[in-house]
DNA sequence: CTGTTAGCGCCTTCAG
DNA sequence: CTGAAGGCGCTAACAG
């Protein structure tokens, strides 16, 4: 395919030397005289010389690659994940090879199955929604190849996760909405089988608790995470004889799709209607009102994710970590209750 | 580091086969008789047996590995771009590997110097905004990998290239502003040295031409392209003695950036001061009132581009190809003039 | 400190 | 149709 690529034997050859004196300069070996050492260099940079990375992996059994998976990264959260795994992985030299689900199990199972165990030193996972492939991801691991999981986390695997700090997330969005004088507080959830929705269900239930409010069933929806599923869980929230006043929605894009429809019905956000999100999307600064959420380190959230998965590569019996992620609340005008501040905010 | 892994000769050991034959029935080669190889298919599924890829690189100077460099994915365009280059890339069996410069030349160069040549099949890039290293691109191509631009293109190089068609949806944009009824056109441009940013231009000027609207140095402000850009570039052109009545801006986040501004400046958008963008940020449709935009066939773009770049790759002269995606106008409320519809549109 | 040798897993002639 | 042998570029013992 490619032009004559320089190898070390080119050098050798050029400074009469053999390959693996040159191999040792490279390798910043300790047994190598400083001066053949520049020689070497010098060489390499005057030839262009570039290491082969197949060759390398092939004998140390490695590669320098990273495969993430996660569902999309067309959205802010994983998107800013993503940037932040690059950023760790890039520094330390490795690549990152990324696939996308969909959050199709069809097209998680196929992506792990073609998944040669040769060639990747690790896995990062943000697991479908549905994903009943505890077993396949356990067989990984099991072969040695290191996997970290992050944001949606499969009970029961033996191995570190990143997750944002869900639970006491949730506490504080709904402790918000308690204390901004919101009464009748719903919840617009995601897929219960997952960690994520799990936490947040039960801190927003233990906000309600805490301050003595109502807790009623038929206010807790649970759909998808998209901005449609927020937009049709409104309307099955108002089909409730009693009506909530304020909605704590999973996610910033579902809390999106929920003020899409109450605008849509002329229901006042803020002042009828509180809605409070997750995440802090740069939409919800955009939007008007603003959206009152709960900003999460997404960025960390990657950066952690590979350092961690670093650590379990360099080291073979690298003890598993929970690591749990702080969200900072963010206050907008989504839940502003009070009349004239409502209108000193509207555009 | 991983635990062994079958290879072909474990495949070979067990069904009394030489490693060469074995190889051959993977590779579909024509000399193998139909029954070896249908023998060698299941031993392998029963041992799970995954090639080495680092071991078949070596030998045939290739790794499955595309490289794509672009200045960010946090974006709606690029995170969209690199999600249709992944599917295809995905498709044909091609990893993806990808660096993020958030525009930053020096980051740049440093990725173009690490990118081993042996290590990647071919280079998809999107350069920095002040990119100045052609010269760089040009020695990867001249040493035999393929590259190929998208969306910010370097002229003078000769290889494929995909982009919009920035001139026409430019000169959509403005013809549908001057039906629409404004008169004093202003346009939000970006850093002029890159081809798309001078096509938009382009575009903005002849359909002035076109309708005989006046054309004036101090409605066009030349910034970068970020949201915060946008609300700089309003300030700048408010202090012009004569205000333009509308702004066209080179992209939907300079647009955002300008409706925020003049938000806050209690302006009213659409009635006095029409805002048009480019691209269909998802965010146009969500922010009110909704951006009037030109919208980009982002994923195709990412398709496009990784199909053409797999031409390269399979065909050594492969011609390259400019290709030219056509936009969309799509009209929201931030280009309707007349008072009443505004009120309507309005929540 | 340096050179020699063997081999990583696979493909590709060249003989049978 | 199949097997044997050599080599891709590099590293890792083992000698000196």
């Amino acid at each position: 395919m490619h032009t004559h690529c320089i190898t070390i034997k080119d050098i050798a050859r050029e400074l009469n030397l053999s390959v693996s004196t040159v191999s040792r300069a490279f390798r910043d070996a300790y047994d190598v005289s400083q001066e053949t050492k520049e020689k070497v260099l010098t060489m390499a940079a005057q030839l262009n010389y570039k290491p082969n990375f197949n060759a390398i992996g092939l004998v140390k059994n490695q590669t320098n690659n990273i495969a993430v998976m996660l569902p999309s990264i067309t959205n802010y959260y994983f998107s800013t994940v993503i940037t932040g795994i690059q950023e760790v992985g890039y520094s330390k030299g490795y690549n990152i090879i990324f696939y996308v689900t969909n959050d199709s199990p069809e097209r998680e199972l196929s992506i792990i199955r073609n998944l040669s165990l040769t060639s990747i030193d690790g896995f990062l996972v943000c697991t479908t929604l549905n994903s009943d492939h505890r077993e396949h991801f356990q067989k990984i691991i099991d072969n040695g190849t290191p996997v970290v999981f992050f944001d949606r986390v499969l009970p029961g695997i033996r191995t570190s996760t990143v997750m944002q700090d869900d639970y006491n997330g949730a506490l504080q969005a709904v402790e918000h909405l308690a204390k901004s004088g919101y009464k009748k507080i719903a919840h617009i959830s995601g897929r219960k089988s997952l960690a994520i929705t799990q936490n947040r269900t039960r801190g927003y239930l233990d906000a309600l608790k805490k301050f003595k409010l109502p807790i009623r069933e038929e206010w807790i929806t649970q759909s998808g995470f998209s901005q449609e599923d927020g937009e049709n869980d409104v309307y099955e929230l108002l089909k409730c004889k009693d009506k909530p006043d304020a909605i704590f929605a999973v996610n910033d894009r579902k809390a999106i799709g929920a003020m899409l429809s109450l605008k849509k019905l002329k229901i006042r956000i803020g002042e009828e209607m509180g809605v409070i999100g997750f995440t802090n999307d740069p939409v919800s600064g955009i939007i008007s009102p603003g959206l009152t959420t709960i900003a999460v380190p997404a960025l960390d959230a990657g950066s952690k994710s590979c350092e961690l998965l670093l650590r379990h590569i360099s080291k073979k019996n690298f003890e598993p970590q929970e690591l749990i992620l702080p969200g900072k609340l963010i206050v907008r005008e989504s839940t502003v209750k009070i009349r004239q501040q409502v209108e000193a905010y509207a555009s």
